[in-house]
DNA sequence: ACGCTAACGGACGCCCCCGTCCGTTTGGCT
DNA sequence: AGCCAAACGGACGGGGGCGTCCGTTAGCGT
């Protein structure tokens, strides 16, 4: 059972409250979830009951400390959207989030294997709206290709999360090259061949 | 301390031996590496003292049980560099291999996380060299971009590894039009911008 | 048919992770 | 200053994987 009248955290509480955090953080962010809880409370200066206490799941945890870099995402998507070019806004999506995910180990798998069953993070459902308006925008334009499919966007990003390297530098550089690549491949041009069909990876909401 | 003298087994020793490798195939291609060796032993029906006699280590085990695959993967690249179109040939590698780690989770993770400190697996130098040679026949020809490196292959194969899905059939499909994207990126073209720099993926050897 | 030894596999001890319980500490209010 | 409950953390039991030992089984050569 979680405490639930009081509502007003001690000072202490709170104080570790945002320790763990930081930690989970931190932790997340250069091994990936995979990270033991007591790893987390050990470096947070906590004993494993006060961060089970505090999160009574990995998942809840996780959701907490990465709700900045979703709001993050959503914020790129929304820059993208903004952007009177529809291309040059997809483009900066791709980018952003592609080097998001390569500095932050834990987001990507976070945000992807989503846990599988997450509540809808942060808004999915409205970021993936937005997104699909601008790649429509952007193919009205003639710049993205038009056998796109959102799909396409969800492979790519899953795509970058399988580049792993051991310095986070490397991984941004190879990340960044990556990004490159991808926009080449979205480009619309009229030497293209047809692409193999694609692949429902996620469940588009009706 | 492993049996050294006799070198010819007993029939049912080889016969265990031929229905662990057969377990491990199967296991590793379904569920990747991480599968422990009690499953593999009590899928094959031994115990994991027979296991551990006949395959001190996972890294031999899965060696052994990979071997054939490799030797497709040079037989792909050797196909690749055959083609009298290097371009043409090059294409094939990258669908046959993506396709190849599509189908065989366990390839890809044993090919590219290559067991840190893996020996030579099957000759791996001399394919790095043969598509190499290739690119740089493609590159001439000019169909393949001149700002292309060997890592950005490396970079697209760590990246197809990427690719998960529950069902294979949907991995394959996912993983066939990945392919179809990650040529059109790296078709020579004259409207394309420069990429960001290469990362160093892999120590080329000297 | 018989024995010898290669080969087997159940069982063991080790380690790591998980989630929880309970005796102790300490912040905050009077 | 003193109380009391909120908050803490060490310690526990459970589960799972790993690699090994040793008593038992069964191929194979005579």
């Amino acid at each position: 059972m979680i405490d639930r009248l009081p509502h007003t955290l001690r000072s202490d509480a709170l104080d570790n409250r945002e320790r763990i955090l930081d930690a989970a953080r931190a932790l997340f962010s250069a091994d990936g979830l995979g990270v033991p809880m007591r790893e987390i409370a050990r470096c947070a200066g906590v004993g494993p009951a006060t961060l089970y206490r505090h999160f009574p799941t990995k998942q809840v945890l996780a959701t907490e400390a990465f709700a900045d870099q979703l709001r993050a995402c959503r914020t790129i998507v929304d820059q993208g959207c903004a952007d009177p070019d529809p291309w040059r806004g997809l483009c900066l999506v791709i980018e952003k989030i592609c080097e998001l995910h390569a500095r932050d180990r834990g987001l990507g798998e976070a945000f992807l294997t989503a846990f599988p069953g997450a509540p809808d993070v942060a808004g999915r459902e409205y970021t993936v709206k937005a997104v699909a308006g601008l790649a429509q925008r952007a193919k009205d334009a003639g710049h993205l290709r038009s056998d796109f499919v959102l799909d396409d966007l969800i492979l790519i990003l899953m795509a970058n999360k399988g580049i792993h390297s051991r310095s986070t530098d490397t991984q941004v550089t190879a990340s960044r090259r990556f990004a490159g690549l991808a926009i080449q491949a979205l480009k619309a041009s009229p030497q293209h061949a047809p692409l193999p069909p694609a692949a429902r990876l996620v469940s588009t909401p009706s």
